[in-house]
DNA sequence: TCGTGGGATGATACATCATTACGTTTGATA
DNA sequence: TATCAAACGTAATGATGTATCATCCCACGA
């Protein structure tokens, strides 16, 4: 049944239903937001969601074959902050690397679990760690604002092909 | 009584206090391991513990002054990841930044209040957000090995000063 | 005491990640 | 269609982190 509510998206789950779903998520918030989604983000953003794995702003650089052109990273990091704004692109920051966000969910944003084996990252409901972060901040004095967990191990398939 | 089980240092607490004890533990460490508490090491650790506030390589770089020379930035790596396995030192990803560990404690190094404002570093206690995180890590089929907290806001003092 | 072997250092170069600056283009809207 | 802010193109630079390799130093055993 955990496996049921997996946030690790299945070995064969259909990804192309991720990008269109990605893709028409920030459609969405654009137009709500009236903002706009132009060509260099959407690029950016479809690289991101290519895959469940952190990329890192120079890989992206590296695939982004826009018109036989090459843009400067400048390109890369200005789409990409935009990206976050809008919230459908996180930042690993124990990796210098970007995934984008797997939905709007409770707690979303901020935790991930990062597997080691396949670099598969994952955004589980943060709510119940987020209640223990208010009370520990509370407890300190602390006036919270924002926080970031980044869990490291083994997702689910990894963790059973490492011999469980 | 927040106040008083609070992780942060006091304005006027003694900061001499806190770099010997440091030292102390770094050297009982290191007896413990047969690990070597070398010069470089050594100076690096004092930079670290001079404040808490989270501290960039280059930084530590800068104000290493060896006998007049100043070394190339390996030499700051290498032992501030040797001060992170002894787990005396902490890295705070989404700085890029150094802080010493304030002391052993439960949930020791997965846990970091920096504020925003005048950017000093606390240890909570982590053992409550510990377990919402191995909680987590069940419910989503992970295996946990580690996990790293960092929360941003305002400090007790901090916040006090900006009005409450 | 002397040799020796492994860890630590010194130094150079390089790799990776991110931002600044500035002129040009584009698109919404008045 | 005139205007202006936002986004882009490009170059340069800054900030952070590693790789490599020769050399040095120290604990330890002969």
């Amino acid at each position: 049944m955990a496996a049921e509510s997996s946030p690790f998206p299945g070995r064969r789950h259909d990804h192309d239903v991720c990008i269109s779903e990605g893709l028409a998520r920030a459609e969405e918030i654009c137009r709500v937001r009236r903002e706009r989604l132009t060509e260099n983000r959407r690029a950016v953003l479809e690289l991101v969601l290519a895959e469940h794995q952190p990329v890192g702003a120079y890989d992206i650089l590296e695939r982004f074959d826009w018109k036989g052109r090459r843009p400067a990273p400048a390109q890369i990091y200005r789409a990409l902050s935009f990206l976050e704004t809008l919230g459908i692109v996180h930042r690993i920051a124990s990796r210098n690397a970007y995934v984008a966000c797997s939905g709007p969910k409770e707690g979303h944003g901020t935790v991930f679990l990062v597997c080691t084996e396949c670099g598969t990252v994952a955004e589980p409901n943060g709510a119940g760690v987020g209640r223990s972060v208010r009370k520990l901040a509370d407890d300190s004095g602390f006036e919270l604002h924002t926080h970031i967990l980044e869990v490291t191990g083994l997702c689910p398939e990894c963790s059973q092909a490492s011999g469980v």
